[in-house]
RNA sequence: GGGCCGUUAGCUCAGCGGUAGAGCAGCGGACUUUUAAUCCGUUGGCCGCGGGUUCAAUCCCCGCACGGCCCA
């Protein structure tokens, strides 16, 4: 690596550092607090209290900001939940641990120890009687007051951002505790969290291109799992009658503010439910997050007020063809003018493919962007719906809903398909699909329908996006903001 | 994949044909209650990469790379 100027200087201060027999990266180090305690416990006491205390006070974190006055300087020292102002005066640290503070570095990790007080602005403050280094930076972090705005090296060295801008750290704090919550929530509803295969022989459950890899020892390609669902509902023919999963699916499409190329959901199979189930269900989930995140059910999503409070809206998908697209209701049943219809919208299809999938390919074109509030979109074609049961009152249509709550897709479920010759059936005419040309369509999967030849119980699934749930609830406008190291192209240089 | 925008010092940004600028950080100095501390001085650049136009290009044109936003 090429030294600028600025580096050749931090180079030879190390070196000086090291020739006076310090270690730059010690290991015994024990810091008794954090600063958010310390801020917590003590951040009303007045300076008498304060200077009753006689516990001794130790922190380790960056060196943020230094103030310096020659013989006495305040510094800003971040760790994990918080930053707290330290003061380091010349009278009060000994000769050495005064020297090795002039010599430390914005961005070292340093350890600072001493008694509490007020300064005169009445901030709390550490004053130290001891300092050590604990880990030596050589590279300058970004500067204080704008920190690091440029997106590209925020993504790419998301250490830097995550030190300097605090509300990157809330963000995933609060995704967290997100995850947190959906777990307590399917525990006490007695679901099991299973795990299952990420490397898959076929790439099913879900309608999108697969990434391909291949193991050695087996001499046999694998596929990313593009979704569990396939693998949770052997699970659940094996008895295991509630089970969820939270785990990362890959799906090799573009990149966009909402598509990351693998993504986080969580997949959940209930026996003795339905589709219309999940739907109170899911609602009960979300009002459990929002209720522990926010204390209530209505929260903003850039610029928008979102209100979960149940029951939310269900709108079947012919409804909103008529009602929102525009579409005449007898042209529904109407190939040619569905084609028609579609055309004229721009969508891109093919007068080949099935009325129903026509349908979607409107209704993402017009519908989607305007359901703001949640709504559960219902009723869908089982042309684009193979692995979900067929209705009991409409052969064509099938027990499924899509979640949409700011114009976008959140969740999708359905009674589950456990009728082994139907699931042949649906597998064979997306072969058909398959060989028209469209490569996102289900492979046959012979395994799966063997599964169910074995007899699974009734149950209903639903995926969770958990990246756009958690994207709603920290009202960021990009899925790279939820993701801590979002796929971008390698660097060449 | 297409359109638009961006890429200049470690960071945040100006400059837009005529010797590359500021703030912060850094370095030297003053300073023992600061809050983006202040004051004086100062170092630092393949102006993303490759072509072209021009007497002269960070600036104009073409291509490429990477990123962002929008669209598919």
């Amino acid at each position: 690596m090429e030294d600028n100027e600025l580096l050749k200087v931090r180079r030879e201060k190390i070196a000086t550092l090291k020739d006076a027999g310090l270690n730059l990266y010690p290991n015994d180090i024990k810091p008794r607090h954090t600063t958010s305690e310390i801020l917590q416990r003590f951040g009303d006491a007045d300076p008498e209290a304060l200077s009753r205390l006689d516990e001794p006070f130790s922190i380790a974190g960056r060196l943020m900001a230094v103030r310096s006055f020659g013989k006495a300087a305040f510094v800003k020292v971040q760790d994990r939940n918080g930053r707290i102002q330290c003061y380091l005066a010349k009278n009060i640290l000994s000769e050495a641990d005064f020297a090795l503070f002039k010599k430390m570095d914005i961005g070292d990790i340093i350890y600072v120890c001493g008694k509490l007080f007020r300064t005169k602005t009445d901030e709390l403050t550490l004053e130290a009687d001891q300092i050590h280094l604990v880990a030596k930076s050589i590279l300058p972090l970004p500067e204080k007051w704008h920190g690091l705005t440029d997106i590209e090296t925020r993504y790419r060295q998301r250490h830097l951002d995550l030190i300097t801008n605090d509300s990157v750290k809330k963000v995933f704090e609060r995704r967290s505790r997100i995850i947190r919550l959906i777990r307590r929530f399917m525990d006490e509803r007695d679901f099991l969290e299973v795990e299952t295969p990420m490397m898959q022989p076929k790439a099913g459950g879900a309608v999108a291109r697969p990434f391909k890899t291949h193991h050695n020892a087996l001499d046999q390609d694998f596929y990313l799992r593009i979704a569990p669902e396939l693998y949770l509902k052997r699970l659940v023919t094996g008895g295991l009658e509630r089970v969820y999963e939270i785990n990362r699916n890959f799906r090799n499409e573009g990149i966009s503010t909402f598509h990351n190329p693998e993504f986080t959901m969580m997949e959940f199979y209930q026996s003795y439910a339905t589709y219309e189930d999940l739907m109170t269900f899911t609602e009960e989930l979300f009002a459990y997050v929002a209720d522990h995140l926010f204390g209530c059910r209505t929260f903003t999503y850039q610029g928008i007020e979102i209100n979960l409070a149940p029951p939310w809206r269900r709108l079947p998908v012919s409804e909103a063809l008529i009602d929102i697209a525009g579409m005449h209701p007898a042209d529904l049943a109407d190939h040619d003018r569905t084609v028609a219809f579609a055309r004229k919208l721009g969508c891109d299809i093919k007068p080949s493919d099935p009325t129903g999938k026509i349908h979607m390919a409107i209704f993402d074109e017009v519908v989607e962007k305007t359901l703001i509030q949640p709504t559960f979109v219902t009723q869908y074609p089982v042309a684009v719906s193979p692995l979900s049961r067929r209705s009991d009152t409409n052969p064509d249509l099938v027990d499924r809903f899509e979640l949409y709550i700011a114009g976008r897709e959140i969740a999708n479920a359905f009674s589950e398909l456990n009728d082994p010759a139907d699931q042949r059936e649906r597998f064979r005419q997306q072969l058909l699909e398959r060989e028209a040309g469209d490569d996102e369509a289900h492979e046959m999967d012979e395994d799966y329908i063997r599964t169910l030849e074995y007899g699974m119980p009734p149950t209903a699934g639903e995926g969770i996006g958990i990246d756009r749930l958690v994207m709603l609830l920290t009202d960021s406008a990009s899925i790279r903001d939820v993701i801590l190291f979002p796929l971008l192209r390698t660097r060449q240089d």
